[in-house]
RNA sequence: GGAAAGGUGGCCGAGUGGUUUAAGGCAACGGUCUUGAAAACCGUCGUGGGGCUCGUCCUCACCGUGAGUUCGAAUCUCACCCUUUCCGCCA
């Protein structure tokens, strides 16, 4: 949510910032009038109202009844201005808040300014695109050739772009996932286990909600929705808090599983395990006070890097365009590795600084000291990583000739294994 | 799922229609006193919105949430949510 201030007071900056996402400017005016018919009622509003409970203590003192009878009925025909005003502000707020809560947030001005992807800039790429004395196969042929993944099944269960993993699959991503955590906690995130399940003002703080409802599986009966990424109930586990500015950075980590209906992508990346419904992710999160946030920002993508390094990927950053860039973030950087097999750089981790864009829709704010005015704290999320897109590179990039795959030696610990043998 | 009790500021807790401007206490912070500390005493001590004369200012809202009754609601009515305890069910 953008302070709406700033929408008051620098309306040509928000609706620049709209043109350079490649976003519709349209509401734009109709914020600004909405606002300003607010401000009227509510003041004289606030004056009946002022006048009404003046009166309605003198009457409790009056004892002269006829007297007292004359000002309620004069305090009758305040209360139904009142009511009128009420019932005109209630519909101004109600369309007023559909409105501001659609805008997305402002952003830094270091993003490439375009209109798509086109215009996201390649920063760097670390590591060696590796070569092969064969033709690397795809992980969609590796997987199920070696059992680690079962496409029929996965349908037979439930539909398209739902998979099994088997085996040492599974055990592979069990070990992603454990790896994962234990790199976050030596990096100083303090892991947490969530819902997968939560209520719609969860979604609507951390900036899903109402915009992005087509892309979110929804239990009517319950009204529980399923989360898109842990960064969503991360948000709000400070929801409506102040916290001593002692407390941080509050930095956290999470296995979640991810669930999408993916209806804006709709019969993009269809084959394998690149863009499935349900996927699982470790994510990072944290919590910090607005002058430090670039620095966190820039820990968590070195952290996020760490552990492609580790893994010895090779693979890209990108910082992306004004139009590319998602709707609660001011500066994204997206980490793409390198998959020889689909020969496609795959996004496997997207690290963004929210500013306090979340933490004014989640009301988390912090206090330098005692006595201080409570602020609003940052926030950012970084995916560290997401798993399907990780097996995915670690499968294509350790394949050999005769089929089998070397496991990267940080898992093999908790794999269990060296390696994931061809079948005879 | 059933029954009962409950939900008031950071915490405890009073408040059943108008002297409440949410009492009182605890904690915290500032000060006085003290060699220092404790104690005692004095003071400060919620969030958000709006206004202008921009202040140690005025005003509105907020006592789980939402409606309702009333000149006036923390207080009365209705619905819902949550917590605790007991029962049932269950990994």
């Amino acid at each position: 949510m953008l302070d709406l201030n700033i929408i008051r007071t620098q309306p040509e900056r928000v609706r620049q910032n709209l043109l350079d996402r490649n976003d519709s400017a349209d509401s734009l005016d109709s914020i600004l009038a909405l606002d300003v018919q607010r401000r009227e009622i509510l003041k004289e509003n606030e004056a009946l109202r002022a006048l009404r409970n003046a009166t309605s203590k003198e009457i409790g003192r009056m004892p002269d009844a006829a007297a007292r009878e004359a000002r309620k009925a004069e305090m009758r025909e305040v209360g139904d201005r009142i009511s009128q005003y009420e019932g005109e502000l209630t519909r101004i707020e109600a369309e007023l808040d559909r409105l501001t809560s659609t805008l997305p947030n402002l952003m830094d001005p270091r993003a490439p300014i375009g209109p798509d992807e086109s215009a996201n800039i390649v920063t760097r790429i670390e590591g060696e695109q590796k070569t092969f004395d064969f033709k690397p196969r795809e992980h969609w042929d590796l997987g199920p050739a070696l059992g680690l993944i079962d496409f029929e099944r996965g349908v037979k269960l439930t539909g398209s772009r739902f998979y099994v993993l088997n085996g040492l699959g599974a055990r592979l991503q069990r070990a992603l996932i454990a790896f994962f955590l234990n790199l976050r906690q030596a990096q100083g995130y303090q892991e947490v286990y969530l819902p997968f399940l939560v209520k719609e003002q969860t979604l609507f703080a951390a900036g899903q909600l109402p915009k992005f409802r087509d892309n979110l599986y929804h239990d009517a009966e319950e009204d529980y929705w399923l989360v898109p990424t842990a960064e969503v109930p991360i948000t709000n586990l400070h929801g409506g808090e102040i916290l001593d500015a002692e407390a941080l950075p509050r930095r956290y980590a999470a296995y979640t599983p991810c669930f999408r209906r993916e209806k804006m992508s709709a019969g993009k990346d269809t084959r394998g395990i690149k863009r499935g419904h349900q996927f699982d992710k470790v994510e990072m999160y944290t919590f910090c006070a607005p002058e430090n946030s670039e620095a966190e920002h820039q820990k968590m993508l070195a952290d996020a890097e760490e552990t492609l390094k580790r893994l010895g990927l090779t693979y890209r950053v990108k910082l992306l365009a004004t139009g590319d860039t998602g709707f609660g973030a001011r500066l994204t950087y997206d980490l793409e590795v390198w998959a020889p097999g689909c020969q496609e750089w795959l996004e496997v981790s997207s690290v963004s600084n929210v500013g306090d864009f979340q933490a004014r829709r989640a009301n988390v704010k912090f206090r330098r000291e005692r006595g201080a005015k409570a602020e609003l704290v940052h926030t950012l999320n970084g995916s560290g990583l997401a798993l399907p897109r990780t097996m995915i590179a670690i499968m294509e990039n350790y394949q050999r000739a005769d089929g089998s795959i070397i496991i990267p030696e940080p898992l093999r610990a908790f794999v269990g294994a060296d390696v994931i043998e061809a079948r005879g």
